[in-house]
DNA sequence: GAGTCAGTTCCGAATAATGGAACATCAATG
DNA sequence: CATTGATGTTCCATTATTCGGAACTGACTC
């Protein structure tokens, strides 16, 4: 149903090279594992040698411990494919997520106003991850994109959330984006994304104009908590023949009051401590 | 010293020092990350510490590098939370699972015809991890249990799977399980289990006679490939005050036909290469 | 102010990761 | 059927990381 994923070799070189410091072992464990999981296809030894740069023998070990972990598992013809402990890993961070918790009353009830699909996302480096969902009408298949990650310059959520980023780190998220072509409408440059940007900080409310998928529109607001260390957003999506830009519009208000309830319910909830 | 927080908990199991050989770094750091995601209550950084077992300097280095690569979070009051890249990891393991993908029909299929929620599940270790699920009144509450782990002992689910297991491995298992009571009805020595075991052999599909939880009752049966390296199961699962044991026995052969359709199609589809 | 507990930092010693090169396996090719 | 080439696996001396005890900080208690 989905198709949020870039088409063949945008940006995977990137996030292999980057964590060259800091963490490690364990950093570079890390990127090796993240080619695999977020490869669009299965990928054999020499994929990952090449996409990785490591070098052959570092990387076979590499690999044979995440095999060992269940981090991956070896499927059909060499393949290598993420492995279920991720499954087990995720279901427990998202049933305990506090923030997710909080949230879940306020976006019931902006779904039954809107009667559309709401979402919670938070912002991780460029990426928008989805946190929750409600939608009417499950539709049978897949049952959320829960934890799926979407790039922050494209999606209502992303430019609600960097509506809000004090300027340093909007400068930094900005800098680190690789702009791919998603639709007719999506910005390609930092200067056309600011725009929106400035609007949508002025206005306390930002606006996807099919700008990821075409005939997808939605309107969000950001949440965020005191130090910045949490910045969110929620968003009301629905297809452009039933929801027009002008119902958009009249929702925009109701969003972000929403928005801003969560965000006090945050504060007073998770503890001014801190 | 104390160990003042098993009391509540359920499942905790004994994963965290099973670990200490084979994977070097990786193991440690990861009996650390699990320590903190399967905890109920939020960890601070000494319960972490002697739940660990790590020496104080170098639980500190594990637990930064897994901040600082998006493992974990630090909540208000220093409390550890699982952090949100797990959540991205989950999504694209999960949405790229191919057998997931190969049984889903099949699960509808089912689901069709009995009305009732119908798992499917894959054994990993002495757990269950719930891979898929179809559920006709999509209850409110949480959007999906998948990536869910319970254990093999009280479950359909687990003991059909444990039902087709070659000998050694099935000795293996029973030796490492934790036997813990959730109902009346639990299984508490591995004794009993085989009972069940062997009666789940012969017959090709197991109960679960509220065994997990008190007025919830399913029936199951086992797939798995020719090497048993995927060893899994299907299962109709509903209220007890609606489903009685009479009509699970009913569905028990249907649920059989499926999980064997589901066996032969990955066969085919999977590849009989390997 | 003494005492305890939680969290952080430091540094020599121990250990695990590194990566080049040799080995193995299997197809396709000459 | 031997040759080539591409792929996956193993080995091992070197090197960088992790280890873990101990010492430091700071906060809160009695």
């Amino acid at each position: 149903m989905d198709r949020h994923d870039e088409a063949a070799s945008p940006d995977i070189s990137s996030s292999a090279s980057a964590h060259h410091s800091g963490t490690g072992t364990l950093g570079k464990v890390l990127s090796v594992l993240e080619i695999v999981v977020t490869s669009d296809r299965p990928l054999r030894f020499s994929d990952i040698l090449t996409l990785s740069g490591q070098p052959r023998g570092t990387l076979h070990r590499q690999l044979s411990h995440l095999l060992e972990e269940g981090l991956l598992t070896q499927g059909r013809d060499l393949c290598y494919e993420p492995g279920l402990r991720l499954l087990k890993f995720a279901y427990r961070s998202w049933s305990k997520n506090q923030f997710r918790a909080v949230a879940a009353p306020h976006l019931r009830r902006l779904h039954e106003e809107t009667g559309e699909t709401v979402h919670l996302g938070v912002l991780r480096g460029t990426e928008i991850i989805y946190v929750d969902k409600v939608e009417s009408r499950q539709t049978v298949r897949m049952q959320s994109q829960i934890g799926n990650a979407s790039p922050v310059y494209c999606t209502g959520l992303g430019k609600a959330a960097l509506s809000v980023l004090p300027p340093v780190r909007l400068a930094e998220t900005l800098g680190q984006l690789n702009f791919h072509r998603f639709t007719a409408n999506t910005h390609l440059s930092a200067a056309s994304l600011m725009r929106d940007l400035d609007e949508a900080r002025l206005q306390g409310y930002a606006f996807d104009r099919e700008e990821h998928e075409t005939e997808i529109r939605c309107v969000a607001a950001p949440i965020h908590d005191a130090g910045f260390d949490l910045v969110a957003g929620i968003s009301v999506t629905g297809p452009a023949y039933r929801v027009t830009m002008e119902q958009l519009e009249n929702w925009a208000r109701l969003v972000r009051q929403v928005a801003i309830a969560i965000s006090e319910d945050i504060e007073i909830r998770l503890g001014p401590g801190r």
